[in-house]
DNA sequence: CTAACATTTGAATACGTGTTCATATGTTTA
DNA sequence: TAAACATATGAACACGTATTCAAATGTTAG
């Protein structure tokens, strides 16, 4: 008999599994690869040098994005380009943004 | 006439700020933590024994939920009482699990 | 008041990871 | 082929931080 135990909190693996998405995007550099990525595909080299970060720094960080299915590539000649693979992390960006906007509240 | 659609990158200061948020939700207890705390207020030692974490590990955690406006607490009695600030974090908890149930994509 | 409970705080440690550098792989052009 | 460009990879270092422990603060009951 199986029970599947936590219904209202999410399971540890749940958790886990965020929580390795989350922290992908809580690194300013990783988190504006991201960002620009997500309008159009850029190649490695333009990212490198929109964001001023080393191209092996960005190479480190797509691999890792790309790992978590937030980025992927596609090979155009000698240029990787970049895009989003799913409109849920503009999303996931948004509502943050809409936290931070949030008006301060007195404690 | 207020614009807040993002015109295309983000300043530098708005990533670092965005980073700093996903950093915190990085952490499987401090997510676990928060998801605790959405639905309704749950004192400290209510959250550590159910997370099976120390209070002590809990109440660090909450300080810096509490520094990010993520949680606020109420204090009961003796017991401190946590709960969400707003509504905007379960919407980022409800995107990335729409991210994270994305199928597969043969690369 | 004291005692018991609940939470917080500070220091110390252990571990992960972001970044750099040097090198390797892959792709196009001469 | 070789050379030039674009990206990727591996090792090494430096730094932040999650966790633990001991002690302090705050709150209520007796």
């Amino acid at each position: 008999m199986k029970v599947v135990k936590l219904e209202r909190v999410e399971s540890e693996e749940s958790i886990a599994q965020l929580a390795d998405m989350f922290r992908l995007m809580g690194d300013a550099s990783r988190l504006s690869i991201i960002v620009a990525c997500l309008r159009e595909p850029v190649s490695v080299g333009d990212i490198a040098k929109q964001l001023d970060l080393s191209p092996s720094l960005v190479s480190h960080h797509l691999r890792l994005l790309r790992a978590a299915r937030i980025l992927k590539g596609e090979r155009r000649g000698k240029q990787m380009f970049y895009s989003a693979c799913d409109k849920h992390i503009e999303c996931v960006i948004d509502d943050m943004m809409a936290h931070v906007g949030e008006p301060d509240v007195e404690d």
